[in-house]
DNA sequence: TTGAAAGCGCTAACAT
DNA sequence: ATGTTAGCGCTTTCAA
């Protein structure tokens, strides 16, 4: 028979003071002598009582709860994101619930839960903008987005430089000689392809180029849709010599279509991705990509919502953070004429 | 001025019944009368009133919620019975909150929070045999292992039919006709490791060969460390046809480490790996590998979990997963002689 | 079918 | 420095 669970009364009695005193002692009190912080300790540790949580919450009222959620939890970015989101959080002693919705009715339906149940105190939303689920956040909420700057006001974001990350991807393709250069996009409802269009056709302009002269398809992030939109690229005959393909996932397929079509890279078309996902070094050649800091990006973003949960009336910030390229084997000086 | 948070008294008061019946209609009581279920219903909608979420579980004394403790979340084959197990617990009204423990003390830590505060009702902690954080999970808890076989008896666990998959694996490079095969396997100090060795021996034992004529090099489960292994193969001499590595990670650095020795792939060297990755197919060449069911390893988990915590005294059950082999196009029938 | 009382384990606001 | 008194918002006896 296991005896039932010690209380904050078991402790109290055992050491022959009042639970308040318990309480003070458990809370790191000044206001406690140091004969009874000792005494209750030693009873604490005699009846090896811990304190129960849920009681905690439901007497202060805050349950140090953020919750994390993205479209699913296996995809790289995501994930990473959601652990440095996780790191920062426990350093300022939150929990942080993260669950993945990959609809806009799977996301309404746990805001609903976490919400309105009040589970959570804040809520981290990565890539708010890839349905319209950014219209199920319930106001009031202390609120953050990663991934994506807010297109409402008073909303708190962390993000890449999107627009700097395409211009440097472009700039580096540029300066290797490159004129015809193709870009794969991800889905243009997104605020991130939208930006990442931008910065691929600030670089153009800026050397005196069009980006309406180029060849733009759209993915959706995946490496099936990099393969699909290069392999329509061949067949209405484009002819680049370079590929800017708006992540890593979409340059791997560019990668696969380019061998099928054997197509040598990087000496006859150069490749460049962004993200830098952990296999970018493994690949065939090795892909030239923008290095993200996914980790500092959720820990920016959990940063951000404690203290909006905890400053009566923060200003709401949008942070940019930067990226880094990387360059690898999947490009190159252009050389002779075009492919 | 927002006004401060309904409770279950303002509905009550609003619907002029007293709280239990309140209560009785938010849990679904059959005691209630149709009109004063309708009157508390209207009253619950009209002030927009939702349950506490913290109060219930206070009040209840069950949190409904599972812990879920990965070595990190960013490794595909984590997160994805990690979502897989997310999905199960919500269908059965659980919550479900995943962490990261890259080590030992982080997990103690973490375990010490969570159970000892009685946050979580359960516990699922993938691969527990890493390190020695299986040594400090306190006893009494629900607990279910996913990844990993448990040493001592009474928990229950979902993992991949280990043996099996390494038997698979090295059957379809014998049929090939191989007969020097080399293998790269995870820390040998985890079980699986040493179950997918065993598959390995047994397979080439029922061959008329003996596993102790293979190179066996051990590898991390990196990309890295199964380059470093096959260059270290290459080195002392070894001439292998075939690879069986214990992982997509592993094979992917063989393939690298193939292709810096201008070793053709599958011409001269076969390699299988296990996983199925989700970029497996997007290598060069696409790797054949056993596939595995994630999402539905984490599913059963979740399963025995709430199982565990819901019967009086449930049966401890180990779950073994079969994989499915994906011949893609980095194995090959041996042709010629050894590379 | 409904309500009154008691309590879940803890802490905040006042005492002393 | 310590104790007392009220709750936190809900559910669970037990009565009626």
């Amino acid at each position: 028979m296991p005896r039932s669970t010690i209380t904050i009364r078991d402790v109290a009695a055992h050491a022959g003071v009042s639970r308040q005193t318990v309480s003070r002692v458990i809370n790191g009190s000044e206001r406690v002598s140091d004969t009874t912080r000792a005494t209750v300790q030693a009873s604490i540790e005699e009846l090896g009582y811990s304190p129960n949580a849920i009681a905690q919450i439901m007497a202060k009222g805050k349950t140090a709860t953020l919750a994390c959620i993205a479209p699913n939890l296996t995809d790289y970015t995501f994930a990473s994101i959601i652990d440095g989101a996780e790191t920062t959080a426990r350093q300022h002693g939150y929990f942080l619930m993260s669950s993945s919705a990959p609809d806009e009715q799977a996301f309404s339906d746990l805001i609903e839960e976490l919400v309105r149940s009040r589970r959570v105190e804040g809520l981290l939303v990565i890539n708010p903008y890839i349905d319209g689920r950014f219209t199920h956040i319930p106001p009031h909420i202390p609120l953050v987005f990663a991934g994506a700057r807010p297109r409402g006001g008073g909303i708190s974001s962390v993000a890449l430089d999107d627009v700097a990350v395409a211009y440097t991807a472009t700039q580096h393709l540029l300066s290797l000689g490159h004129r015809h250069i193709a870009q794969i996009t991800g889905p243009m409802q997104e605020d991130c392809a939208q930006d990442r269009s931008e910065g691929f056709a600030r670089a153009l302009e800026e050397a005196g180029l069009q980006a309406s002269e180029m060849i733009t398809l759209e993915g959706d992030w995946t490496a099936g849709s990099g393969e699909i939109a290069f392999w329509q690229i061949i067949q209405e005959g484009g002819k680049p010599t370079a590929v800017f393909a708006q992540n890593d996932q979409m340059a791997i397929g560019v990668l696969q279509a380019a061998r099928r079509s054997n197509i040598i890279i990087p000496d006859q078309l150069s490749v460049i991705g962004v993200d830098d996902i952990p296999l970018a070094a493994y690949l065939s050649p090795p892909l030239t990509t923008l290095q993200q800091n996914f980790a500092n990006i959720g820990g920016q973003a959990a940063n951000l919502l404690i203290q909006a949960i905890e400053q009566p009336h923060p200003q709401p910030q949008q942070l940019r953070i930067p990226a880094t390229l990387l360059i690898r084997q999947s490009t190159k000086t252009l050389e002779g004429g075009d492919v």
